[in-house]
DNA sequence: TGCTAATCGAGACGGTACGTCTAGTCTTTTT
DNA sequence: AAAAAGACTAGACGTACCGTCTCGATTAGCA
C-alpha cells in the first residue's frame, strides 16, 4: 500500500513491471486525496511511489493520463432498477453524492474536470468517459420507456446528460452535502415538469412553445 | 487597448493607479482567450500588460482573484421575460451558450472553475458567484409562479440550478455548439417532466413517490 | 530613538526637517547594527525611520551616500601623542580596533567597504576619507620625524597607508580581537624593520637594493 | 569560452555535467569581468551559461560559493626566491598587482571580499583562504630567516599579514595602479624600520617599547 | 549460455513560473 | 517648496515542477 513511500522495486527485466504500476497509481490516488489538485505533481507522485520520473511518463504521458486512469481503476456507481424512474434516479444521484463525497473518487473527477480545461488530451478522454456514463445512466430511462413510464419520445441521453450536469456542479462547487429532499425535488421536476396542471397543454412535443 | 504590450504607465501618486489595474484586466482576459488556461500565468499578464508583478498581487492576492475579476468585468447575459416560461428558460439557455462560445467570457469562466479546484479563495468566490447568478436565473422562475403557470411550492433556485447545470457541464466538456433543439428539449423536459401523460399521478408532490 | 520605529512626523513645510534626518541616520545606523549589511536597505532605513524613500533619496542619493553619512556622524579614534612613534602608533591601533569592535562603527565601515565595490560615489567617496586619514594618522610620523625619531626621508602617508591597511583588513575579515602582542609586533616591524642587525647595510634608501 | 553565450546542454545522466559546471564559472568570470560585481546576479549567470538557476543553485548553493570557486580556478601568483628579502616581497607585490590589474582576478577577489561583509559563508572561506595565502607569502620570510637575512625572532606570518593588508587595500580602494618605488619604500619599511638609525636602541624585542 | 534489448530507480539538465523583496522614480496631499 | 506616503516599472531572489535525458543495474527472451 505503501503509507508514505513504496518500497524499492528494481527491473524484472524488458517488460513492463506491474507492482510499479501498480505503485504509481495508488500513490497518485494518496496524493490527489492527501494533497488535492493543487499538491498533484508527477514529481509528488514519483516521490511517493519510490518510481523515476520516466516511468511515469513512459506509461501515462501527461498527468491527465494518470488522472484518467486512476479515476477508472475505482469502482463505478451502479444504476439501480427499482421499476420506478423516478427512485432509480434519484437513487443513482445519491449513491453518486455519497460515493464522491466517501471515497477519494469525488477529489480524482474534480481533478480530471479541472485538467481538462488545460489539456486537450485530458478534455477528449473525459468526453469519452462522460459520453459512455450518459449512455450508461440513460439505460435507466430506456427501461422506464419499455415499460411505458417514459414517454417514447424522450431522449434518454439528454436526460442522463441533465441528471449527470446536475451532479457534476454539485461536485464542482462542493455541495455534495445537499439533503436528499433536494436531490428528491431535482428529480421529481425532471420526470413530472414544474407546470402547473392547468397550464399543462401539449406534453414533450419539442418542436412546439404551446 | 494594447495588443501585445501596453505603453509605460508611472505612478500617479500614493493611490491606485486606475490604468494600471484595467491594463492588467485587459491583458488577463487577452492571455486567456489567446492561450488558454494552460498559458494563463501572473508573470504572462505582467509582461502583457507591462506592469510589474508586486502590482498585479498588490491588488490580486491570486491568480483566482484576478480570474474572477475578469469574468466579473464582462457583461452578464441578461433574463428573458417573455411570459412563457419554457420560452425563457430555453432563451437565457441559449444566451448564455452564444455568450460564451462567441466571446472570450467561456474561456474566462471554464478557466475559474478550473482554478476552484485548487484554490480555496477562488472555490469560495465561485460558490458566491453561482448562488448569486442562481438567485438570478431563478427569478424568471418566480415570474412565472406568480402569474400561475408553474406550480406555488417549485423550488425556483433549484430549478436554476438544474438550468445553469447543464450550462456549465456543456461548457466544461466543450459542448457548447449544441443544436437549439437539444437544448429546447432539455427545458422541456424540466418544464412538463418526462412521464408519459396516462402515467402521471400525482404531481409536484416532493414527498411522495407515486 | 526609534527602538523598532521611530514616531510619525509631520512635514514641517518647504525646508529639510532635521527630526527626520536624524530619525533616517539612527535608523540607518540600527538597521546596520542588527541585521548587518545583507539586510541594510533603503526600504528597511526608511520603514525603520518611519519615512518615504524619496525622503532618503533626496538627501542621499544612494546607499553609499547614506552609509558615509553615519559613518562620519560617529566619533574618530584620535591619535595618540606619547611622543614615542611605536607606542603612538600600537596606541592608535588599539583603539581603532576597539572602537570598531565595541560602536556600531566595525560594521558601518565594514559595509561601507562593500559597497564601495559596486558603487562608484561610494568608492569614490571611500578614497576620500582614507586620504583624509592617512594625513591625519601620517601626522602621528611627521611629530616622529620633527623630534627626530623618525628619519627624515619617511613618506608619512605611506606608513599610514601600511597601518591603516593592517586593520582595514583585520576588519573586513573579522580578526579585531587580536592580541595586543600581535599589534605590537606589528607595528615594531614597521619602525624597527625585521632584517637581522648585521645585515643592515643601508638603512632607507629606497632606491638600493643593499 | 562562450562570448555571449554558451551552446545548449543536456544532462548526462544522474551525475554532474562537467561542461554545464565549467560553463557556469566561466559565464560567472565573464558576467564579473563586463558587469563588475554590482551586475553579478546568479540570473545573470544563468543567462550567460545558458543554464537553469536551480542548476547554479544545486551546485553553488550561494553567490558567495560560486565566487569562491570562480577565484580558487584562477591561478595563484608565485612568490619570487631571489635569495633578497626586500626584492622578494618587492616582487610579490608588483606581481600580484599587475595580476589582479590585468587579468578578471582583481574584481573576483573584490567581489568576494565585498560578499564576505554579508555572507558567513563567504566570510568563512575567504578567512580560509586568506589564512592559506598568508602561509604560502611566509615561506618568503621563512627562507631569509634561514639563510640569516632576517631575525629569527619574527613572525613570517604577521610579516605576511602586513604585505597582503597593503595589497588588499590598495586593491579594494582602486589604488592598483601604484609606482613601483612606493611598493618598494613600503617593503623597505617593513625591512629595515622607519626610525632614525641613531634613535634606533633595541632591535625586534616586541616586549620593549624603547 | 551468453547477448541484446527494454525496464527500472535515480537524479541532473534547461526552463518557466511562483510569490517576495528591493531599487529608484513619480505624483498627490499636507504643512 | 519640501516632507510624507505609497504606487509604479523593473528585475533579482531562491524554490517547485515541468518534461527530457543519461546513467548503471537488472532481467527476459533470443541466438
Amino acid at each position: 500500500m505503501g503509507e508514505i513511500a513504496a518500497k524499492a522495486r528494481k527491473s524484472i527485466g524488458a517488460r513492463r513491471n506491474p507492482e510499479s504500476a501498480d505503485a504509481i497509481l495508488e500513490a497518485a490516488e494518496a496524493v490527489l486525496s492527501e494533497a488535492g489538485y493543487s499538491g498533484f505533481s508527477i514529481e509528488a507522485v514519483a516521490r511517493r511511489a519510490r518510481a523515476g520520473k520516466p516511468t511515469i511518463y513512459r506509461w501515462w504521458p501527461s498527468k491527465a493520463a494518470l488522472l484518467i486512469e486512476v479515476y477508472q481503476r475505482q469502482k463505478r456507481v451502479e444504476t439501480p432498477d427499482t421499476g420506478n424512474i423516478e427512485a432509480d434516479l434519484a437513487g443513482f444521484l445519491m449513491n453518486l453524492f455519497a460515493h464522491w463525497r466517501d471515497t477519494s473518487s469525488g477529489n480524482v473527477f474534480r481533478s480530471l474536470v479541472a485538467e481538462a480545461q488545460s489539456d486537450a488530451a485530458a478534455a477528449a478522454a473525459l468526453a469519452d468517459y462522460a459520453k459512455g456514463r450518459r449512455a450508461h445512466t440513460g439505460r435507466m430511462v430506456e427501461r422506464a420507456k419499455a415499460r411505458g413510464e417514459v414517454a417514447a419520445d424522450v431522449d434518454a441521453e439528454l436526460v442522463a446528460d441533465l441528471v449527470a450536469s446536475f451532479a457534476w456542479t454539485h461536485l464542482l462547487t462542493n455541495r455534495l452535502d445537499g439533503e436528499e429532499a433536494t436531490i428528491r425535488a431535482a428529480i421529481r421536476y425532471l420526470t413530472c415538469g414544474i407546470l402547473k396542471p392547468t397550464e399543462r397543454k401539449g406534453v414533450l412535443d419539442p418542436r412546439g412553445t404551446s
